[in-house]
DNA sequence: CACACAATCCCCTAAAAACAGGATTTTTAG
DNA sequence: CTAAAAATCCTGTTTTTAGGGGATTGTGTG
C-alpha cells in the first residue's frame, strides 16, 4: 500500500519542488497540498494522510502549533516538520510536540524518501543537519519561560520600562523586576541587551 | 530566442519547484543552478544566462553581495531576487546593488512569469508582497550606520557596558555614549531593548 | 577653501536596570 | 492532599543608561 502524503507550505515553490522530488518514487501516493493550518484541518476532516510534511512557518499559526493539534485530533498521523532554519529551537519545539521527523528544505530526494522510510516505519527521522544542530548545541538550552515570562519578554522587547509594564499588567514594579531577574537568569544574559538578542536567537520574539 | 534562466540557491526543493513551475512555459530555456556563490561565479565564466534567480540567502556570501559582483564583472545580466523573507531591508538592498526584481519564494508561476517578461522589457519587477511592503514602510527607513556606530552596536548586542567597550576600542567611555545616542536616535528606539530588536530586524545584528 | 560629517572627548542630572537578599500567596500537577 | 512551581510583593545598594547640554579634531567632497 501506497504512503500517503499531504503537505502544508505556504510556498508554491516548496510545494512544487517537493511534489516533482517525489512523483516518480514507487510506493509514495502525492495527496495534495493545503497553504494554511485552517484548509490543512479541514482536509484532515475528509481524507487522512499517512504523513503530512509540515512548514513551520505558516500564514495564519506555527507549524508547532498546528502540528500540536493535528497529533491531538489525528494521533495515527506521522508528521514530519519542515523548514528553512536549523535552528535548534525550531526542531526541539516541533519534536516535543508530537513530530516524528525534521527535514531541511535544502534536503536531497533522498533525504526525503528516507524520511518517508524511517517515520513509517515507526522510528524517528532527524536530517543531518538537524541531528548536527541538536548535538552541537547539547549543552546550551533553550530556556523554558512561564507564560508570564514571555509576556514580560514581549513588553520589554517593545521597549517599555519596568514601570510602565507593571502599569499595562496592573501588578507592581518590583514584580515586573523580579520577572526580569528570572528572564536574565534563564537565558544566562547579563544585561537588557543580551537578553533581547538571546530572546531573537530563539525565536521568542 | 528563449529566456535563458540560471538559477543560484541552497535549497533542492527550490530548485525543483522553480523548474517544475517553468517547465513548461515556452520561450525559457532552464541553464541550470547553483547551490553556492562560488560555484555561481565559476558557471558563469563559461555560460551567459539572461536573468539570474538569485536567493538572499546563500552558505558562503549574501546574495545581495553577489549580485553586487554579477553586476560588476556582467552587467548585462538581469538579477531577480528570491528568498522567503518579506522585509523591507532585504528588498531595499538587493535592489540597490543592481537586481532587477525581486519575487517571494511564495509567488505563484504567473507572478514569476510576469516577473520574468517584465525584467526582459528592461523594467524593473517587484511582486505584490514585496511591493507592498515597501509601500507601507516609505516613512520608516533604515538608518545608515557609520563603521563606529556598527562596531558598538555589536559590541552592545555583546552584552558588553559602555564602560567595558571602551576599554576594548580604547576610546573613553564618554566617546561610546555619544555612540550609543546616536543610534538610539538613528533607530528611533527610546532605550536598549528597543534598538536591539531594531538592530535585528533590520539585519544589523 | 568652506562645509558636512565622523570620531573623539567633557560635564551634569535623573531614570532605569542590575545585584542581593528576602517573603507570601496562588496555581498546578503528581 | 501536598509539594513544586509560578506569581506576587518587599527593602536596600550599586551600576549603567538616557537625556540635556556642549566642544575639538580630522577627513573628504563639492
Amino acid at each position: 500500500m501506497a504512503t500517503r502524503i499531504f503537505i502544508v507550505d505556504d510556498h508554491y515553490m516548496i510545494i512544487e519542488g517537493i511534489k516533482s522530488l517525489l512523483q516518480n518514487e514507487k510506493g509514495i501516493e502525492w495527496m495534495g497540498h493545503a497553504m494554511n493550518a485552517a484548509s490543512c484541518m479541514a482536509f484532515l476532516q475528509m481524507h487522512t494522510p499517512d504523513i503530512i510534511l509540515l512548514d513551520i512557518n505558516l500564514p495564519d499559526k506555527s507549524g508547532i502549533e498546528l502540528c500540536k493539534e493535528i497529533k491531538v485530533s489525528f494521533p495515527k498521523i506521522n508528521i514530519i516538520g519542515l523548514s528553512s532554519f536549523n535552528q535548534q529551537s525550531y526542531i526541539n519545539k516541533i519534536m516535543e510536540n508530537g513530530a516524528s521527523g525534521y527535514v531541511l528544505k535544502n534536503a536531497t530526494r533522498e533525504d526525503l524518501v528516507d524520511a518517508i522510510e524511517y517515520v513509517m516505519e515507526g522510528k524517528k527521522y532527524l536530517s543531518e543537519e538537524a541531528a548536527f544542530i541538536i548535538k552541537k548545541n547539547e549543552g546550551s538550552k533553550i530556556p523554558i519561560l512561564t507564560r508570564r515570562e514571555k509576556e514580560v519578554l514581549l513588553l520589554i522587547a517593545e521597549g517599555m520600562t519596568n514601570n510602565e509594564i507593571a502599569t499595562k499588567l496592573f501588578i507592581s514594579t518590583t514584580t515586573v523586576d523580579t520577572h526580569r531577574k528570572n528572564l536574565l537568569a534563564k537565558f544566562e544574559a547579563k544585561n537588557t541587551a543580551t537578553l533581547i538578542r538571546m530572546a531573537t536567537q530563539h525565536a521568542f520574539i
